[in-house]
RNA sequence: GCCCCUGUGGCGGAACGGUAGACGCGGCAGACUCAAAAUCUGUUGCUCGCAAGGGCGUGGGGGUUCAAGUCCCUCCAGGGGCACCA
């Protein structure tokens, strides 16, 4: 028996694709269009099996939207900065840029290797200074539009990268890469104003209809609009007005004190004249804010003496204090606290001795005896104790109040989100460097636009910690393009996500001399169909939303939202196995001895961990080499695609990949050496055909018809499925009238089917059945209606809901033929013991349910 | 605390409200082989039965319906997002 030779043909039709340039494409409007992406790789050193689903998923989409005649874009390029170039010269010597593109040179031999229909001649990498020097002309055009600033302000400091985290990349108090608990500090950074844009970024939500609903939900959340008003408290024997924001209005007759955040001006202020809230103060900044600390931590504040004037009780003073779960960072940071209705309010009152007024009755309840015990009640119900909010339902209270406060001076209405602007500096070397100069003199001067890019310097030394930009002997050093005197560059660079925040419209136009062309992205954009982890549905794909509008309003494009259709797809884990000491073990340490037991190379026992997501730290990575060398690109694509929903995690196990190499060899058998004679390539379909060629037509048209729709879903499991039942059937079939001339057209429709999943086997079987032009060059294959349906369908016969026996009947059968053959059923006339149907329930070509 | 998702054989998973378990993995039996591997064939939800044929089955409980894995209510378990956010 021949076996598939699938080195030798990988190579072969990878060569061949290549050689005609297959896969590469033009802007062309005459033509439609359909663009395919996935989230580029960081180039870290190798592909593992998790990569390569992502890209599959992207490859069967490609391709299949070419056979349906689009002009598919399906670019490939690396997200090329990043902390772990720098780790490596730390730890190796070598340099960050010989690191990263020796790396990228490794994973695109991986990629070409694994067959995906890319248009290698619109790589980029986002470390070259073709690629960065746009993005400091971008960063040059905020700056000028007011999308970019510099100011001092609080930021995550990640203590083992030396670097500053934007919010996006805390995760529980954790920096996202390291885990390092982050530390707050205050710095100078950049900013890029994403919160200019926080009320259309939500809004917009509303029409990403091929969007996950989940990322939608996380997006939302982050964005997190409240609806409130700002309320200004006068100050007794004080010339200035507190500020504070508060989303319940409605309760401000049942304010009980004002508090403000330890970080709050006028907090400072207060402390320089008061030892004791000073020495408070530290206390607080001294608190973490981890989740274990702040569950942990006492409300706890401290009355600074100063008195607030209630803005609309004559005479009615609350303390001030300040207080240690007041954030600066939101609303104004300071509020009034409201016991009765506010849970974190109610415990600090009942802590400080404060009043505890009821202002929102709930329903049902009798106003005589209402009182707040040690649970607040925040819902909703209708106002008390409240002068001229008395008797309204709370969300016209909100309204009467807003607008009583804005009439007297004392408020406004305001919504506060939860978003902050995005902080881009990072004091690392191997990323873009932010394009701006200081001078003693002329303050912060842009570099002008002739001097970009700022190149990054080759001779560095990583040997003391810290930015080895600002190392540099002589980088930083330059003169102001303003007055020409001695300045500074700024050594900070940019943090990686502002890279991947625009190149997917690189891809459009990758060597062009700007940014991109118009006519290429007017064409392409936006994306058809992103594919990548739902780990950055908030970070990269809201930043990425946030660019587009960015470059909207500096004139380099009219779209906003750069992603039409989004897929997350699940990650592939694997068992994980540890060592006695708890040591992690590579799979392939990890053997069975004679007794069955687990044991490493020295035969020492090993425990077996539970599956999960492949990490380079836990050592349950699974390499492409071994996978490829052994079964090949088509049988680990076919692998990853069929055993779960693309969306859900995929548990990769050794007995799946044999099983997707037995079927590959299958495949190949069947149109090697059909279990009868095709018919030559072209002949006609005879007529008639005998019943069971007929019936096998019409399977196969079926299989057509749910496998397009199954690749149009991203059912990929199920499509391959579709594919190996129209095999199954194809192997079993029987010789008679008609039959080679449905061998054939069977087996081309499933080698045509299987394409986008096994493009190397399918063009060889292709080839193998006499066609001479490139399976990647034809058409999908379209299902004829007339055949999608059967001519005998099974209908199910029930008696009270169950089932009790099926009957063959031709299609489309009448109600009375369909009922008098199910009550002739035995078995039917046994469930019915005798009684008379009360009711028959017909769903034609189905069921026949009848009711006794 | 608020919000979202998931729960189906030994396993991964199929299933427009209409025959639950497609397709595959694994298992079992057989063929080929001196033997094994590979390959092929059959079989495989649980259970009663020699069989024909029953009964039970989609996390638990309840409901709607002629009919529920699917819709509604509720509880449980697992996963995820947000959160001292005023």
């Amino acid at each position: 028996m021949a076996r598939y030779n699938f080195t030798e043909a990988e190579a072969r039709w990878q060569r061949i694709w290549r050689e005609r340039g297959t896969f590469a494409v033009k802007t062309d409007p005459a033509r439609p269009k359909y663009y395919v992406l996935e989230m580029f790789p960081y180039p870290s050193g190798k592909l593992h099996v998790g990569h390569v689903r992502n890209y599959t998923m992207g490859d069967v989409v490609a391709r299949f939207k070419r056979a349906q005649g689009y002009n598919v874009l399906h670019p490939m390029g690396w997200d090329a900065f990043g902390l772990p170039a720098e780790n490596a010269a730390m730890a190796s010597k070598v340099h960050p840029a010989e690191w990263t593109y020796a790396n990228i040179a490794v994973m695109r031999e991986q990629l070409k290797r694994m067959g995906l229909s890319y248009d290698w001649s619109r790589e980029i990498a986002t470390c070259h200074p073709g690629y960065y020097r746009h993005e400091q002309k971008m960063f040059l055009d905020f700056l000028a539009a007011g999308l970019a600033y510099r100011r001092e302000s609080w930021v995550n400091w990640d203590p083992a990268e030396h670097t500053v985290l934007a919010n996006e990349q805390v995760i529980d108090g954790r920096g996202w890469r390291s885990g390092a608990l982050v530390e707050k500090r205050l710095l100078a950074q950049w900013f890029l104003r994403i919160t200019r844009y926080a009320d259309d970024l939500l809004d917009t939500l509303k029409t990403l209809e091929r969007w996950p609903e989940r990322v939608l939900v996380m997006q939302e959340n982050w964005i997190g609009r409240s609806e409130g008003a700002r309320i200004f408290f006068a100050l007794a024997g004080r010339a200035e007005r507190l500020e504070i924001f508060t989303t319940r209005p409605d309760t401000l007759f049942g304010a009980s004190f004002c508090a403000l955040s330890p970080n709050h001006p006028l907090a400072s202020e207060l402390a320089q004249a008061n030892p004791a809230l000073a020495a408070f103060i530290a206390e607080c900044n001294r608190m973490g804010t981890s989740e274990a600390m702040l569950e942990t931590a006492e409300k706890k504040g401290f009355d600074t003496g100063v008195k607030v004037l209630h803005p609309l009780l004559k005479g009615s003073e609350l303390p001030l204090y300040v207080a240690n779960f007041v954030l600066m960072e939101y609303g104004s940071g300071a509020i009034f606290g409201c016991p009765g209705h506010d849970q974190r309010d109610l415990d600090f009152a009942r802590k400080y001795r404060l009043p505890v007024k009821a202002v929102v009755l709930p329903p049902g309840v009798d106003a005589a005896r209402f009182t707040i015990g040690n649970e607040a009640y925040a819902g909703d119900g209708t106002m008390i104790n409240s002068d001229f909010l008395d008797g309204l339902g709370v969300a016209e209270a909100k309204r009467a109040i807003t607008e009583r406060l804005e009439k007297v001076g004392a408020g406004q209405g305001t919504i506060e989100y939860r978003l902050r602007d995005w902080g881009v500096s990072r004091q690392r070397y191997w990323g873009c460097p932010i394009p701006v100069i200081h001078c003693a003199r002329c303050g912060i001067m842009p570099v002008p636009e002739r001097d970009l890019p700022v190149l990054l310097p080759e001779d560095v030394t990583f040997d003391q910690p810290g930015n080895p930009l600002d190392h540099h002997p002589s980088w930083k050093h330059t003169t102001c393009p303003g007055c020409g005197a001695a300045a500074e560059r700024e050594t900070d660079t940019f943090d990686t996500f502002v890279e991947s925040a625009w190149y997917f419209y690189r891809f459009c136009s990758p060597r062009a001399e700007r940014a991109f062309e118009r006519r290429d992205v007017d064409y392409w954009m936006p994306v058809d169909q992103y594919i990548g982890g739902i780990e950055h549905a908030v970070l990269h794909l809201l930043y990425s939303r946030f660019f587009s509008r960015a470059l909207r309003d500096c004139g380099y494009l009219d779209d906003k939202e750069p992603f039409a259709g989004l897929f997350t797809q699940g990650m592939v884990c694997h068992e994980t196995y540890q060592a006695a000491d708890g040591e992690w073990l590579f799979p392939e340490e990890v053997r069975r001895d004679a007794t069955g037991n687990l044991v490493d190379a020295q035969g020492r026992k090993v425990t077996a961990g539970r599956m999960e997501k492949m990490s380079k730290s836990k050592k349950n990575v699974v390499g492409l080499e071994a996978i490829v060398e052994g079964y090949g690109a088509d049988t680990a694509r076919l692998y990853l695609l069929s055993d779960s929903p693309p969306e859900r995690d995929l548990d990769w196990t050794d007995a799946g990949i044999e099983g997707a190499w037995r079927y590959v060899n299958r495949l190949h058998r069947l149109v090697t050496e059909p279990p009868l004679k095709m018919a030559p390539r072209g002949a006609p379909m005879p007529a008639p055909l005998a019943p069971e060629a007929e019936k096998a037509r019409r399977a196969i048209h079926r299989t057509t018809a749910a496998v397009t729709e199954h690749i149009e879903k991203f059912r990929f499991n199920s499509a391959v499925a579709r594919v190996r039942e129209l095999t199954n059937l194809l192997e079993a079939m029987v010789d008679g009238p008609g039959a080679a001339a449905v061998m054939r057209e069977g087996v081309e429709t499933a080698v045509r089917l299987i394409g986008p999943m096994m493009p190397h086997l399918a063009e060889e079987l292709w080839q193998a059945l006499g066609h001479d032009r490139l399976l990647a060059d034809e058409a999908w294959p379209a299902a004829d209606p007339a055949l999608v349906v059967e001519d005998t369908v099974t209908v199910a016969v029930q008696v009270n809901g169950k089932l009790r026996a099926t009957i063959e009947l031709p299609r489309d059968t009448g109600r009375t033929e369909a009922e008098t053959a199910a009550l002739a059923q035995p078995t039917v006339r046994r469930a019915m013991e005798g009684k008379t149907p009360r009711k028959i329930i017909l769903v034609p070509n189905r069921i026949v349910n009848v009711v006794v």
